[in-house]
RNA sequence: GGGCGAAUAGCUCAGCUGGUCAGAGCACUCGGCUUACACCCGAGCGGUCGGGGGUUCGAGUCCCUCUUCGCCCACCA
């Protein structure tokens, strides 16, 4: 005989239970990953790591707690779940970040200063130069920094992930993977170098990639700009880079465009310049477009770069890396008409550069009519503030479909092995691949990232020779091309005639990002572990990153492993603003998580975040919040109703009360047979990926239960005899279902309770079956007796009396298969309903509803 | 311009393969201190399911079309 204890506080709170079981958790390894199971044990999970130089926003509470909804249900269901997490701060924004924080920038000129202590009061107008080993020295101490605080965060929010298993971005382990898939990538003939026109930030002075471009409105004005023909005549275009006439290379017209076909084979020379330059017909230009005929230049937009390469034109480049006008007069300048301008031009930004331009246009007669002011689109870096330039330099890329249509064929059909949550988030990844329109760049010229772990040999005058790089050795990795010697060379020997130079660049985060599920199962590293974890079950991640990270991953595992990386995508949507907009720091209307869940506590935010689905985007309103507040503390109140001693006013039913034998009441099998399906109903939402319906149909059950149920038994279930056990057990095994079904949405109280009554956490108690509740039940009594009840109730709410009224009589009518049920649970009925006199049924088959008629006691 | 999604009570949303599907919660109204819970309980009010066609015995539910909104992509002379 069992003489369970119940440890039933006598006030229940919500307050203070993060701290407490969060606390617990960590101490007990509750989410400890095991990993001596096997592959089809486990269920892991390609967790994003959020960028921990950014901040946290309710966006990012909502689509974590996805995760962990799912990893939860996985983990009660039996599986080892692998759930790592990782920190992105690897790139662009931790330097930023490190620039705003301590007043310093990066100029990789400076010699390392070890003693070097950043500025007490950081200005930012005035950063403080630094080398790059300085550098990124405090990036690596602010990142640390940073991840606490993210950790805190979600610990708090009660992510059952195992705390041993972090990664970062830029950790060792990520290095030593990034190079090393670089180098297969390499050794494949899936990486290679190229010197070629790019999409180039002035400001960050870095090449960008496709996927990292951002289409923005941006003012300009058309310019008409004559070019002389032969003949004395001119010919005009329209354009809004004045500044790139020295640039041009070609004009170009539309084959079928009648009032310039006929100079098609001929030349023009260029206004200022008179540089001569072929006059070309190509159907991508657009006879609508400005007056039809375009200068290409090298290079003001990407059609220029098309055609540069098409019809093989020079490149004359005038915009330099800094987005200036270069400083020395090109040779095609040099000795013509212009030389004496560029000098005027020469290190002015684009923005002078055209004022200057148009000016001596103007002068000179060139310019016809003023400039027409006109709403353009320009491509941005999505991180930078100006337009981007397009500049030949030479970088690394990686093959990813966009220059051969086998390859993309491959890849959108890769998709097909991916289940995606939403479906239609497929649509996304495959149009993206569709579109693409050149390999994939992944070389950055920054400091804070990954080193390419590449050399060049230095010629005897010095110069790099490209074509024969010298490639680390897979078992050097993580190297420091910057620091360490090539094989068979000395240090000494760097940037000496003879020697070799390190590759200045650092892998673009994307081509780190696109390697976490190699980084956290353990590639190449721990083969143990990796053969326990990958390919992995899932990836959550936001639907706006699918051309990025999620399409890049995809590309990586096809390369490396000829199969996708995982088998579930789960793609979560915005919590947006009331009005429907994005959040964002500009607008003002971001919600700190820290705030709303001290307000309002985990359980309830995680509650909120669970009702939004997967893929949809959902404003943020706080009065939500406070309607899962409210499911939590029923559960606590319900759950002490049932556990407490008698003398506390709780039933006092304890672990030794679950028995299913004991369930004798048909109102009591009503309710567990109900429970049965609604646990089969919340499984099944789960395995396809549907938390919010899981718990739309566990929390509606939930409700009833305390409403109905609860309210019709609490009499009976207070006496000694055989109703009283049957009432009993089905509370404990109703309650014990109840926890377990609601412990992945409200961890904390869920498993304060738990602890009230049961050994070990409810996170690790298996999942709920039918089969725990398995009583041979109607389900339709329970509603029925509910409706009985509720015309009761209905009665005296109407007399605007208490509840507590006595009722004198009460006839029932309706159908005859309803009013035999009632019969069955008539005396929990009445005592509900404190009907003290007869109650009567009349049968009535014209109606599928239960009329109650009930006269109630005079009140005073 | 291309693609995807959405339009159902004041608000947030459920309504799968067409036949109790016109629902839930919030808000609102009216009651109630009822020994689990006033961080509560009970009872109500509230919608011609964006417009228009069509298929069908029957359509929020399928088809066409229009309108509006959101997101992604393309627009860069």
């Amino acid at each position: 005989m069992t003489t369970a204890q119940n440890r039933v506080p006598a006030k229940p709170a919500l307050e203070g239970l993060e701290e407490r079981w969060s606390g617990v958790w960590a101490e007990q390894g509750t989410y400890a990953f095991d990993r001596t199971k096997s592959r089809d044990e486990v269920y892991s999970i390609d967790t994003p790591p959020p960028t921990v130089s950014g901040s946290l926003h309710v966006g990012h509470v909502f689509s974590y707690t996805h995760t962990d909804l799912v990893a939860r249900y996985q983990r009660m269901s039996g599986k080892e779940v692998f759930y790592p997490m990782g920190w992105d701060d690897n790139g662009l924004p931790t330097e930023r970040r490190v620039q705003n924080y301590y007043g310093v920038r990066c100029d990789p000129s400076l010699p390392y200063d070890a003693d070097f202590t950043p500025p007490a009061k950081p200005d930012p107008k005035k950063q403080v130069p630094i080398s790059r080993r300085n550098f990124i020295e405090l990036c690596n101490e602010l990142v640390v920094e940073d991840e606490k605080v993210f950790e805190k965060l979600w610990r708090t929010l009660g992510l059952s992930v195992d705390w041993s298993q972090t990664y970062t971005t830029i950790g060792a382990d990520a290095q030593a993977t990034s190079q090393r898939a670089f180098l297969r990538n390499v050794g494949r003939g899936e990486a290679y170098m190229q010197d070629a026109p790019t999409l180039w930030d002035v400001t960050f002075q870095t090449a960008v990639a496709q996927a990292e471009l951002e289409a923005r409105d941006y003012p300009g004005a058309y310019h008409r700009v004559a070019y002389h023909l032969p003949d004395g005549s001119r010919v005009h275009v329209e354009t809004t880079r004045p500044e790139l006439t020295p640039a041009a290379v070609a004009l170009i017209a539309h084959p079928d465009d009648e009032r310039y076909s006929h100079l098609f084979g001929g030349t023009a020379t260029s206004p200022l310049f008179g540089v001569e330059v072929p006059i070309h017909p190509s159907t991508l230009a657009d006879p609508e477009k400005g007056s039809g005929i375009v200068h290409c230049c090298t290079f003001g937009d990407l059609t220029d770069v098309q055609w540069w390469r098409e019809l093989q034109l020079p490149n004359r480049t005038v915009i330099g890396r800094d987005g200036r006008v270069l400083r020395e007069v090109p040779e095609w300048v040099a000795g013509g008409p212009g030389e004496q301008l560029w000098a005027e031009l020469a290190g002015k930004t684009t923005f002078s550069a055209r004022e200057a331009i148009v000016q001596a246009l103007r002068d000179s007669g060139d310019l016809d009519g003023e400039p027409q002011p006109t709403q353009r689109v320009a491509n941005f870096y999505e991180k930078g503030d100006k337009p981007l330039e397009i500049v030949s330099t030479r970088q690394w890329y990686i093959k990813n479909g966009g220059r051969d249509a086998d390859v993309r064929t491959e890849l959108v059909a890769r998709g097909n092995d991916i289940t995606w949550v939403p479906a239609y988030m497929q649509s996304r990844y495959t149009n993206w691949i569709e579109g693409l329109n050149g390999d994939w760049l992944i070389s950055r010229q920054r400091f804070f990232g990954i080193p390419f772990p590449v050399w060049y040999r230095l010629d005897a005058e010095g110069q790099p020779d490209y074509d024969d790089p010298i490639f680390a050795a897979e078992d050097t990795l993580p190297v420091d091309p910057a620091s360490q010697a090539p094989p068979g060379f000395e240090e000494a020997q760097r940037g000496q005639a003879g020697g070799f130079v390190a590759d200045p660049d650092v892998l673009d985060t994307w081509a780190t990002s696109s390697l976490t599920p190699q980084i956290v199962c353990g590639w190449e590293r721990d083969a143990d572990l990796f053969a326990r974890t990958f390919p992995m079950d899932l990836r959550p991640q936001g639907h706006d990153i699918i051309r990025t990270w999620l399409f890049s991953t995809v590309v990586r595992s096809h390369q490396e492993f000829g199969q996708v990386p995982w088998s579930h995508t789960a793609l979560s949507g915005f919590v947006v603003d009331p009005d429907r907009k994005k959040m964002s720091k500009s607008k003002g209307n971001v919600v700190v998580p820290d705030e709303i869940l001290d307000k309002y506590g985990a359980d309830a935010v995680r509650w909120r975040a669970a009702l939004a689905r997967p893929g949809s985007d959902s404003p943020f309103d706080e009065t939500q919040m406070k309607v899962g507040r409210r499911l939590a503390m029923k559960v606590l109140n319900a759950s002490k109703f049932v556990l407490a001693a008698p003398e506390d006013y709780g039933l006092g039913a304890t672990a030794a009360d679950l028995d299913v034998a004991r369930v004798t009441e048909p109102l009591d099998r009503s309710v567990l047979a109900a429970l049965g399906r609604v646990v089969e109903q919340a499984t099944a939402h789960f395995e396809a990926y549907d938390y919010s319906s899981a718990l739309e149909v566990t929390e509606k059950f939930f409700w009833d239960f305390c409403d109905d149920y609860l309210e019709l038994v609490k009499e009976r279930a207070r006496r000694d005899d055989e109703g009283g056990t049957s009432a009993k057990a089905t509370f404990v095994l109703a309650l014990s279902t109840q926890l377990r079904l609601l412990a992945p949405f409200l961890p904390y109280v869920t498993e304060e309770v738990w602890s009230w009554w049961q050994e070990g956490s409810v996170h690790r108690a298996s999942w709920p079956t039918a089969a725990d509740v398995a009583v041979d039940g109607d389900v339709a009594l329970l509603p029925t007796a509910a409706e009985a009840l509720a015309g009761i109730r209905g009665a005296k709410s109407v007399a605007k009396v208490s509840q507590r009224t006595e009722v004198t009589a009460v006839t029932v009518r309706g159908p005859q298969a309803s009013l035999d049920r009632l019969l069955l649970a008539v005396d929990d009925v009445r005592a509900a309903g404190r009907v003290t006199g007869e109650l009567t049924t009349s049968a009535d088959d014209s109606t599928t509803e239960l009329v109650t008629d009930a006269t109630l006691a005079p009140t005073d």
